[in-house]
RNA sequence: CGCGGAGUAGAGCAGUUGGUAGCUCGUCGGGCUCAUAACCCGGAGGUCGCAGGUUCAAGUCCUGCCUCCGCAA
């Protein structure tokens, strides 16, 4: 099949790769324009474009999808239908509408649970414990449209957001595939989704980061697992700078210490009493301006007393 | 030229006003102990990121470069 992709980060490359490997052909690919990140601001490429240009298909990076030069693009490659993964930006309807196969998206959670930006990092922070890729036909409201199929993968306690997001990423990818066979033999399905259930997964910020020790072990624990790698969480309690903290464990244990207090510092980790009366033990964190360590690592040069 | 922090023993850190480098852990050897990740004694291990410069003398001051990290996006 004669297929436009648009996508622009990490998430989106399987997705890619697969249709690819279908033996699809990918008249070309939408991906968000190269922007000045990290340090030195430099102008860097998205992973979708790097994908792209190795494999020799045409790159497009519009500004906008809303101005007419989008759409003429378009018209120009004539694709049969266009698949968009984490793309970014909202089609407008004329687009939408332009594919005879029409235009499906790869969403990483089981909607109508979780619309919006940072579905995987919610389903983690909320202590879910399944998650999954949706995919659907796409619709004006965001992430609103039909759904076609659905995977299903359990969240595993203590895994973080990195490893769900690999997992959707590949598991997104495969569902695609069928799809587009699917909607070649005519025997997708599409279902309505259940707006009585619509969740929403808005973007993520550092306001998100601070642990308050009032919450729970395990409400703290699933805001560590679910902010990796960023924000990422932090505490002052630590040291005389806030610290970021990257790993925690649930020890199981119960304090009778006020939430807040550093029970114990040794080389299993730092144990703190939590809003529930159990103990959330830190295991790697990172100070400024060092790298990521493990507690034990990090207490050898920062004493760090309980109490 | 977006802003800022950091590179010192295997790991994490100190090093004040420039004078040949210390701490904790680990490691090696020995001892104590029923035993131990505990305790005691002793040892090894560093061209102080790289290259220049100032100086009688630089980890410590100056210049350039490399690498890492945070903010910001």
């Amino acid at each position: 099949m004669r297929i436009l992709f648009m996508g622009t980060p990490d998430f989106a490359v399987p997705s890619l790769a697969a249709l690819v490997d279908a033996g699809h052909e990918i008249c070309g690919v939408f991906t968000q324009p190269d922007k000045p990140k990290n340090r030195g601001m430099k102008l860097q490429a998205p992973p979708v474009k790097e994908f792209a240009l190795s494999h020799d298909i045409p790159v497009f990076q519009p500004e906008s999808v809303k101005d007419g030069a989008a759409m003429d693009i378009i018209r120009q490659l004539a694709p049969e239908l266009i698949a968009v993964a984490a793309y970014g930006r909202i089609l407008p309807v004329d687009i939408l509408e332009y594919p005879a196969y029409g235009c499906i998206n790869v969403h990483s959670s089981l909607l109508p649970k979780y619309r919006g930006s940072a579905p995987i990092h919610w389903a983690i922070l909320n202590g879910d414990e399944e998650s999954g890729v949706t995919i659907m036909h796409m619709a004006k409201a965001m992430d609103a449209g039909d759904i076609i199929a659905q995977a299903v993968t359990p969240i595993d306690p203590n895994e973080t957001v990195e490893t769900l997001h690999d997992r959707l990423a590949g598991m997104g990818a495969q569902l695609l595939t069928q799809v587009v066979e699917q909607l070649k033999n005519g025997t997708a399905t599409r279902t309505p989704q259940d707006e009585s259930k619509v969740t929403y997964a808005p973007m993520l910020s550092r306001e998100l980061s601070p642990l308050d020790w009032n919450r729970t072990a395990k409400q703290l624990h699933d805001q560590v697992r679910g902010l990796i790698p960023w924000p990422a969480t932090t505490t002052d309690i630590i040291g005389d700078q806030p610290v970021k903290v990257f790993q925690t464990e649930q020890t199981g244990a119960k304090t009778q210490a006020a939430p807040g207090t550093i029970v114990a510092a040794d080389k299993n980790g730092i144990d703190v009493a939590c809003g529930d009366g159990m103990i959330l033990r830190i295991k790697q964190l990172q100070a400024q301006g060092g790298k990521r360590m493990a507690a034990a690592d990090y207490l050898r040069g920062h004493p760090v007393h309980a109490g």
